[in-house]
DNA sequence: CGCATATCCTGACCGC
DNA sequence: TGCGGTCAGGATATGC
């Protein structure tokens, strides 16, 4: 499931590769994955024809194309989905569900001949095109191509908070918002309106490094608990992002979540009765909002007044 | 308002 | 072989 490393991936190889290029046309093969563009998915693919990327910006899960008419195409991969990078030839994805024609401006890129495509299985996710308006405090929305700070952002992505990679991220503020809140911790993380990027499976491999339980009352972190767990999460991001980003030189631009990244390095997300790396008790799996968290029993005891 | 939960969606997998 | 049930979970609408 792609999360905040995996978007950033997909962030730099689109930074990399389409930027300058020319949209169109564009062909919207299921209509789902543009339903959030009102007009229609015949409008939506007009409207994108002809007009030239100018940058390739993501906040938390959020990842845009900014064009040079003021607007954006705004991108959510949801679960499962992938923006690729694909020569003209290669045959449709069978989940390909809408193409976007690309014209470079010089003969000689070496994506020259390839096209976008949003393939998605389960249709989660989703393309819109969206005006950019300024942020509400001033600072930048997000970086871009060559690490420019761009000044703005998406309609729909103003109620999601900073991320914790992003270098304007107030983290006093959000340690005291997530102490004020009455809930889980691991409901906070996973709540995009305080802090954005997190998923179920970085909240969980955060949490085991905090060595917190998943049910633990926000309000009864300390102002020190509450950093270890920030900078848990910025790590696990980070060493993701190292292992997930060794491609994205490659002309070739994927995310599926199942990167190598996956199947080595993960401490307990999905690794039921499993050895915990640190002390070698079963991991455990418990089922909390309608998913699964992943603990080890040991290192993250279970609070005696958890909030699941 | 803050917090919790139902909903969307498809395909892999499992037990019968 | 087929069938029904379960599971995966990000964002959002709705409920309390």
């Amino acid at each position: 499931m792609p999360e905040l490393p995996e978007v950033e991936v997909v962030r730099r190889g689109l930074a990399r590769w389409v930027l300058g290029a020319r949209l169109g046309p564009v062909e919207v093969l299921h209509p789902r994955p543009v339903r959030r563009h009102e007009a229609g998915p015949l409008d939506f693919a007009g409207r994108l024809a002809g007009v030239r990327v100018t940058d390739v910006v993501r906040r938390g899960k959020f990842l845009w194309l900014a064009l040079d008419d003021g607007d954006a195409v705004m991108a959510h991969l949801g679960m499962s989905g992938q923006l690729l990078l694909q020569p003209r030839s290669t045959p449709d994805e069978r989940h390909l569900r809408v193409r976007i024609g690309l014209q470079f401006p010089a003969d000689d890129s070496a994506a020259s001949g390839r096209e976008l495509r949003f393939v998605d299985q389960r249709m989660f996710g989703g393309l819109s095109l969206e005006k950019l308006v300024p942020t509400p405090d001033g600072l930048p929305a997000g970086l871009g191509a060559g690490g420019r700070a761009e000044p703005l952002l998406p309609a729909p992505v103003l109620h999601i908070a900073r991320d914790p990679l992003d270098p304007d991220l107030d983290e006093r503020a959000l340690i005291e918002r997530l102490r004020s809140r009455r809930t889980g911790v691991k409901r906070a993380l996973l709540d995009q309106t305080l802090v954005s990027g997190v998923g179920n499976i970085y909240a969980d491999e955060a949490l085991w490094r905090a060595r917190l339980h998943f049910a633990r009352p926000t309000d009864q972190l300390t102002r020190p608990a509450a950093r270890r767990l920030l900078d848990a999460v910025r790590e696990v991001m980070r060493e993701a992002l190292a292992q997930g980003g060794t491609s994205f030189d490659a002309l070739y631009v994927n995310v599926n979540g199942e990167s190598g990244y996956f199947d080595r390095s993960l401490a307990v997300y999905g690794q039921e009765g499993r050895p915990c790396p640190r002390c070698g008790t079963p991991v455990r799996r418990d089922a909390f909002m309608n998913r699964s968290s992943f603990t080890c029993p040991h290192c993250q005891p279970r609070p005696r007044q958890g909030r699941w």
